[in-house]
DNA sequence: CTTACATTTGCAACTAAGTTGCATTAATAA
DNA sequence: TTATTAATGCAACTTAGTTGCAAATGTAAG
């Protein structure tokens, strides 16, 4: 069951994902809006807008889960599958704009894949 | 720090491991050798396991760390790299023999990827 | 504008995975 | 056999995430 209601929760925490490429963890924006919100509230949000098709989600190396925008997806279509990027140094999470191609499965059948890299961003590189 | 003294408990767990392909959960081992040995211990020699290269870890799409046994890492070389399969039927998760090419990341240095893939095990696949 | 009502929220209590400190037990080598 | 030190059990703790319920709020009809 997605958003049905604007409320000001929603409207605050969509806020934090203007950014497309960057990822969020649950744990990031409870901390963030803790002062607004409640963090049930948070995790209840966070659910329906994947429902929705607004936001995805990916569970990171350290097993917290993290959102991020998704670019063309709708309630119906989830088609946005792309690779997660984790930065060891600075912590940031990011969406990947590229295709990965998962090798022929002869004898299983795949539904879903998810690409995660751990590594040094671009600002972090030196 | 990995194993030192080959004790009852490590033998008991190694044994879990005779499976190459096969992936075993922490909750699945707590439940399968809660009665020989405590939760801490089993959380304890996983973690040695893997340091020395015995076994590798992932965390799987319910958030739950899992463990399969290597085949060519040593301590100071973990070279076991490869895409691991989770059945939505069966739950049996399994490390998948094929390679996986990650594409070239210009502005980013790559430490460390993993592929999971959700789906249907042979035996599921009807 | 007011009312009615379903959705959303806050709160507190809970679940479950994983961790820590410390006293006790047991493997290993001298 | 004994001394040493790693390994273990236990209980208490931490942290991410969930649940039930009463109170608050958004929405649309009147
Ligand atoms: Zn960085
Ligand atoms: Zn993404
Ligand atoms: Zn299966
Ligand atoms: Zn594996």
């Amino acid at each position: 069951m997605g958003i049905i209601r604007k409320t000001e929760s929603v409207e605050i925490l969509l806020n934090e994902f203007q950014d497309t490429e960057t990822a969020l963890s649950t744990v990031e924006l409870i901390t963030r809006l803790g002062k607004f919100m409640n963090k049930t509230t948070i995790y209840r949000i966070l659910e329906k807008l994947e429902d929705d098709g607004i936001l995805h989600s990916f569970i990171g190396f350290d097993g917290v889960k993290r959102f991020a925008r998704c670019k063309s997806c709708s309630k119906s279509n989830h088609s946005d599958v792309h690779p997660h990027f984790q930065c060891i140094s600075c912590g940031k999470s990011e969406c990947l704009d590229i295709e990965v191609n998962i090798p022929d499965m002869s004898n299983r059948e795949v539904l879903f894949s998810q690409l995660l890299i751990k590594g040094k961003c671009d600002l972090c590189m030196v």
